[in-house]
DNA sequence: ACCTGAACACCGTTCAAGT
DNA sequence: ACCTGAACACCGTTCAAGT
């Protein structure tokens, strides 16, 4: 709004000895891209401001504390997210429920740990715009494929929390598998932990699948198997009344 | 096996000044019982070493680091829990599966932060025994109901990380509100992180629910829905060839 | 054999002082 | 206004020494 004849107002220097001014957006970037270069573990105040080249207390002047700091990177994260378009057509709203769970498992993918983190802060997540439109048009889609409302907002919960929850649990082992397992165990059938020991363990079912699995299921094969399972959950609620 | 005979063999003495000697289960279960009364923020080595009487030197006679106490505690967590039986039977095996998902639900809500824990310190389930028991019969009840047995393994682990996810997601927050959220949210139709600004918003979905909503749905009611969509997903796969 | 006390390197955070 | 350097209270872990 401000008028050519003004003198132009006083503005926030953008530079500061060769390096981009802080800001709270610029620090949370960084410490979303510090997360997914070198994991939740190793992102500390500390070893973040050796990223931007400053003393670690000069963060303290855009940020409340670390809380707040992994808040920010939060809010960017959900934002930086762009969903495929639903389509809630009878012939095609399973494919693109398929299609944006996909989607939605990568982009937590890309930044492993921004979920624990959160939870490990007690973080409710951000309340992004962005985010409240990404939440809105799902609820909407479920509730054009003929969930009634409050049935729709519960699905909408469930399809965040079953993606979210598989990249935390399996994913992120996959992705980033822990010092003490050696690779080895990649080729067994089962993960190591569900190993039988013996013959004398008296456990059927984990025994034969260990006998008879030629190859362990890939992390893609469990996710669309789970994904497969919500969409025939949610079909059979909406069987009947469907459109 | 020794006889009566044989002089009895050399034994650790069970107390030590007034206390009872340290073990690694020992301590394994004091780590246990403070997750479920302090949490695991307050859970360090020092904390428990106060617990415990000792000094913090103490515990690295039994247990090799951090890491170690928490996978200690997680066997001892995972032993813990008695599954109610499952009975596959036509008429019974959905009723069973909610009683089911309902008591491990339960059993994670005692100790808050184990699985949020174990993540983060990268520690696979252990491998105990009677864990290894359950998950055999979990696969088996649903190899009976007529799931092939690799679709069996593939939806037990579905059903353990959809209760787990729950939890940690939304019990634990419903459980141990942080700090900066105010309880009045609690009687909002929709949780603090997805209430619309206002009318400008163009969020419809989000703005009809909060409008309609007469209360908010209650952890039970979302976990209710979110088993039954896990039901039904099951239920669909075995239709025709159950049983 | 099992423990204590002191110490080290690290962390989040704050204070007083610089420019 | 924005930053640095030093400091404090904490943490996991280790060392040397006690009983």
């Amino acid at each position: 709004m401000s008028m050519s004849s003004e003198p132009p107002a006083r503005r926030r220097p953008t530079h500061r000895k060769g390096r981009a001014t802080l800001t709270r957006e610029s620090i949370g970037r960084a410490a979303l891209d510090f997360l997914g270069r070198r994991g939740p573990a190793e992102l500390t105040m500390r070893s973040l401001a050796t990223d931007l080249g400053v003393s670690p207390r000069a963060i303290y002047n855009y940020v409340e504390d670390r809380r707040d700091l992994i808040t920010v990177a939060a809010e960017i994260f959900e934002a930086d997210w762009q969903p495929p378009q639903l389509v809630p057509t009878p012939d095609r709203w399973r494919t693109d429920l398929r299609a944006y769970c996909a989607d939605l498992r990568a982009h937590y993918r890309r930044h492993p740990g921004m979920t624990s983190l959160a939870l490990r802060e007690n973080i409710t997540l951000a309340r992004h715009p962005t985010m409240l439109r990404n939440v809105d048009a799902l609820i909407g889609f479920y509730a054009t494929v003929g969930l009634p409302l409050p049935d729709a907002y519960r699905a909408c919960m469930e399809t965040i929390r079953l993606v979210v929850g598989f990249v935390e649990f399996q994913d992120s082992l996959h992705d980033h598998p822990p010092a003490h397992l050696d690779p080895a165990e990649h080729s067994q059938p089962l993960p190591s932990w569900l190993q039988p020991d013996g013959p004398g363990g008296d456990l059927p079912h984990l025994t034969r699948l260990q006998e008879d699995t030629r190859q362990p299921d890939s992390p893609d094969t469990l996710f669309a198997f789970s994904v497969q399972i919500l969409i025939d959950g949610i079909g059979a609620r909406v069987a009947g009344g469907e459109f």
